[in-house]
DNA sequence: ACGAGGTCCTGCGAGC
DNA sequence: TGCTCGCAGGACCTCG
């Protein structure tokens, strides 16, 4: 579920409570959660260090503790909490991690599906994680002509390489059906049939769809909830995600619906996509 | 090398 | 009403 600006607005709002806290004590509920660390690892580890810094690396909540970096990635089901108090048997039931910090708060990874991933990567393996990612789709790496490059090289559908990680990261189902729309792609044509202006309008229309995400607070379609436990707002602005068989806004025909793209929900207009 | 499809999980809503 | 089935925003792995 959450893509960047899902996972942006996380950060964002966890920052001013979490940056400059101590960690005082650690609790693994679930490890199948972890990878390449065990529970008991990972709370020696994070215990007594201090978070130097939160931010955001594609679609994952980056901890800097010290020289290690806690790595959440929350997969479709996760979310990033502060609470005020331990938790309540409810909250705790699908505690991931919590954290206990030094003003008595409590951060907790909480995740119903667990398809999420924590990792604790020493600066070797972070440097090592952060090479296979792709570039930053609002950042300067992320040009017309990086992906004009990198579409061309490839068979595969346009949406599915715009959700490989490796070759833009931060767009998940959500922003790929919408940044198709708007740029009047259609989903299924093969990388190496996207004409080089497509590419530059693809590029233009994914940073402003994931900008004006972001200022919404993210998409909440079901699970999704910010740092503050709150909804996001983007989801009135959906153009075509979960609006299969209602009228295309620009045009008026009927929205498709399919699973036939790497097995994912895929909604588009065919009359406005080419 | 590439692409298709299964897999990890639980909850929920549709449909019978 | 109650049950089963299919599907869900992600990404990895294996197989052909």
């Amino acid at each position: 579920m959450p893509e960047l600006p899902e996972v942006e607005t996380i950060v964002r709002e966890l920052g001013p409570s979490a940056v400059g806290r101590s960690i005082v004590a650690a609790r693994v509920h679930k490890d199948d959660v972890l990878r390449g660390i065990t529970a008991r690892t990972l709370v020696r580890r994070v215990r007594g260090a201090t978070i130097a810094g939160l931010v955001r690396r594609a679609k994952h909540a980056v901890f800097e503790l010290g020289s290690w970096r806690l790595v959440v990635q929350p997969g479709m089901s996760g979310s990033l909490l502060v609470h005020e108090s331990p938790l309540t048997s409810a909250q705790a039931q699908y505690a991931v991690l919590s954290l206990e910090l030094d003003d008595h708060r409590v951060l907790v990874y909480r995740d119903v599906r667990r398809l999420g991933r924590i990792y604790l990567l020493s600066p070797a393996g972070w440097k090592r994680y952060d090479a296979r990612l792709g570039p930053e789709p609002l950042g300067g790496r992320f040009t017309p002509e990086y992906l004009a490059a990198r579409l061309h090289r490839s068979r595969q559908s346009v949406k599915k390489l715009i959700m490989d990680q490796r070759v833009v990261v931060g767009v998940g189902n959500i922003y790929a059906n919408e940044a198709l729309f708007a740029a009047g792609i259609d989903p299924s044509r093969a990388g190496n049939q996207v004409t080089e202006a497509s590419a530059a309008l693809l590029v233009n229309e994914i940073r402003r769809i994931l900008r004006a995400a972001i200022r919404a607070k993210g998409t909440t379609f079901r699970d999704y909830r910010t740092g503050k436990g709150e909804r996001g707002n983007f989801q009135s602005d959906l153009q075509v995600y979960g609006r299969g068989g209602e009228p295309c806004v620009v045009c008026g025909t009927r929205l498709t619906e399919t699973h036939l793209i790497d097995a994912r929900t895929t909604v588009l207009c065919h009359r406005c996509q080419v």
